[in-house]
RNA sequence: GGCCCCGUAGCUCAGUGGAUAGAGCAGCAGCCUUCGAAGCUGUUGGUCGGGAGUCCGAGUCUCCCCGGGGUCGCCA
């Protein structure tokens, strides 16, 4: 494959046609107008277009169509572009026929390096993904981000970044000292104590499981220990088993991580007091009510500030978070750190783009927020909280539906957008999920190759030239969508486009087979190009599967 | 109340300011002696929550309103 994506190509194209007619014409303004390529809807406005004419109207005053046709006439026609056209206001171009099925054995050939680019190459970056608090097991309601960190990592890696996957444990703090607390309060009881679990604590049934566990394996050895020692001992035990929890769950559906980065660590490392001392050295700190603050007037109307260390003297969350994030781009030299948070973080994110800038590494920090999972419980919906006992486990769903209908079903609706899961239904319609049209589209191909085979017809020699009809040509338009996709997702991160497209493109694949035959003994020159065909097809839909993270399977 | 997200077909959702708003599921009518029917074809279904505005052009941007969710702590 080319390394310039043919949307550039024609981009580039347009820009020198543009640029040449500005100087010939004596138009002026051109310069701040980006050329911007688009696929048209209607195939009747051809493969790409730009509608930059109808937007330089105003600067350069002159009518959409004059400039549309003043751009036209001097594209540079050959290579990729077969013919350019002046449509009200609108350039339209047209595709070479001829080259579009040339790229079908460049996709082959491709194969795994199909949709790669070197967009990013040379960059570092830190995705930071689920992370949920290490009290408890996963929750379909922190899974969200997993699917979403995942799939964001590799499209990032694909268009040539060095990718680090992040699970960032949050081990120190009140919330940590709380689960040690409960497991405790567990344990006691278990010994016989008459001791009540008080209403802040984790009353989940899991608790009790840790504290037995300790039971079981230690016995009453912690018993003489005071409920705040044994707060302290059981606690990273608890962490211990949430962390082997969570990778295994993590692992089941298929997202493995690089690094378990612990603020434990991080406190031990001097880090936090280095950066409160540069805070404090920018003069964006100040102290009050003994606690230590951070300046917020700037960043937000009402507040005056954010506390960083409580009058306790322990370091607050906020502040903790700024050190990690320091300790990401500086120590370990990330380009850009990317974290996945739920918007319940919403205001912590305001909090972190204000220190940030303070810092001066708002550029390299960026989070996506997704919207909260609810979930039907009892025919209610509701919020999940370890807290309140009510939640749905990660795992429970996996094994319900399976680690693809997981994945699909959480890439399927953009971040923005709120879910709301009913494992009943889940479980009724997973064999309506749609990553099964995807995956069968995938088999189909596969089962045809063999066929094929069987019959002694491959793929080998074949000459793609042969392949001029719309539905074959149209075939390669869309698989050549792959790399256009991937440069915008790298952009904008919006990863649940990937699905829509692999639903468009097994679309396209199932409609094709139905009007075309692929293996004919009585043409085995043309049923060889349609193997290559089908072949490219198989490349993209495999491509686009692996960066969602579901299998591609040969038979079903 | 301030800030953030959402409101598109019966349901679940796509839709970088472009040309005639799409898909899956559900409904209806069809298609297997031939490469996999987990499929295909046709069809029903829309005041893009409502109203103003910006623009050559608005589902998309701005403002107001309505409805749903989130958030605003010396918790994380």
């Amino acid at each position: 494959m080319s390394d310039v994506l043919l949307r550039d190509q024609i981009a580039g194209a347009l820009k020198d046609a543009l640029g040449r007619a500005a100087g010939e014409l004596g138009w002026s303004g051109v310069d701040g107008e980006p050329i911007k390529v688009e696929r048209p809807e209607n195939p009747d406005h051809g493969d790409y277009a730009t509608s930059v004419a109808l937007r330089l109207a105003r600067p350069v005053r002159k009518p959409p169509r004059d400039i549309a046709e003043a751009i036209r006439e001097r594209v540079k026609v050959g290579g990729p572009i077969a013919s350019v056209e002046a449509l009200n206001g609108f350039v339209n171009i047209r595709v070479d026929l001829k080259w579009l099925a040339s790229q079908v054995d460049e996709i082959v050939r491709a194969d795994k390096q199909f949709g790669r680019s070197k967009a990013l190459a040379g960059k570092r970056m830190q995705i930071e993904f689920v992370s949920a608090n290490p009290t408890g097991p996963l929750t379909v309601a922190n899974a969200r981000g997993g699917p979403l960190g995942d799939a964001l990592s590799s499209v990032l890696e694909f268009a040539g970044a060095a990718v680090e996957r992040e699970y960032y444990v949050e081990d120190t703090g009140t919330q940590f000292d709380t689960f040690g607390r409960s497991i405790a309060i567990r344990y006691r009881q278990l010994h016989g104590e008459n001791i009540e679990i008080p209403p802040d604590a984790y009353p989940a049934e899991y608790v009790k499981d840790i504290a037995a566990g300790i039971k079981a394996r230690e016995g009453d050895k912690w018993m003489k220990l005071s409920l705040e020692e044994q707060t302290k001992r059981f606690a990273p035990e608890g962490v211990e088993w949430v962390l082997r929890e969570a990778k295994r769950v993590t692992a089941m559906l298929g997202i493995h991580y690089d690094t378990w980065f612990s603020q434990a660590e991080l406190m031990r490392s001097g880090y936090f007091e280095k950066t409160l001392a540069e805070l404090r050295k920018l003069g964006k700190v100040y102290e009050k009510d003994g606690a230590v603050w951070l300046e917020a007037s700037e960043a937000v109307d009402d507040k005056e500030g954010w506390v960083l260390v409580r009058s306790n003297g322990e370091p607050g969350y906020l502040g903790k978070d700024i050190a990690y994030h320091v300790q990401s781009l500086r120590e370990r030299a990330f380009d850009k750190k990317i974290d996945i948070w739920g918007s319940n973080t919403h205001y912590h994110l305001i909090q972190m783009r204000a220190a940030m800038k303070v810092l001066g590494l708002l550029d390299r920090f960026e989070v996506v927020l997704y919207q909260y999972v609810r979930f039907l419980h009892e025919g209610v919906l509701k919020r999940m909280a370890r807290r309140s006992g009510e939640f749905l486990l990660l795992e429970d769903v996996i094994e319900a539906v399976g680690k693809d209908a997981t994945r699909y079903f959480f890439l399927q609706s953009s971040a923005d957008r709120q879910l709301d899961f009913d494992l009943e239904l889940a479980i009724q319609q997973s064999n309506e999920n749609p990553v099964y049209y995807v995956q069968y589209a995938h088999a189909r191909i596969a089962s045809i190759l063999r066929t094929a085979a069987e019959r002694g017809i491959t793929s080998d020699g074949g000459d793609v030239a042969l392949l001029t009809e719309k539905g074959e040509l149209d075939l390669v338009r869309l698989a050549l969508r792959l790399p256009e996709l991937v440069d915008d997702i790298r952009q904008h991160y919006g990863v649940h486009q990937l699905t829509t497209y692999a639903l468009e493109l097994a679309g396209a694949f199932h409609g094709f087979y139905r009007d075309h035959r692929v293996v004919d003994d009585a043409d085995v020159p043309r049923s060889k190009a349609r193997l290559r065909l089908v072949l490219a097809v198989q490349v993209a839909l495999r491509q686009t599967l692996g960066l969602i993270g579901v299998s591609a399977p040969d038979k079903m």
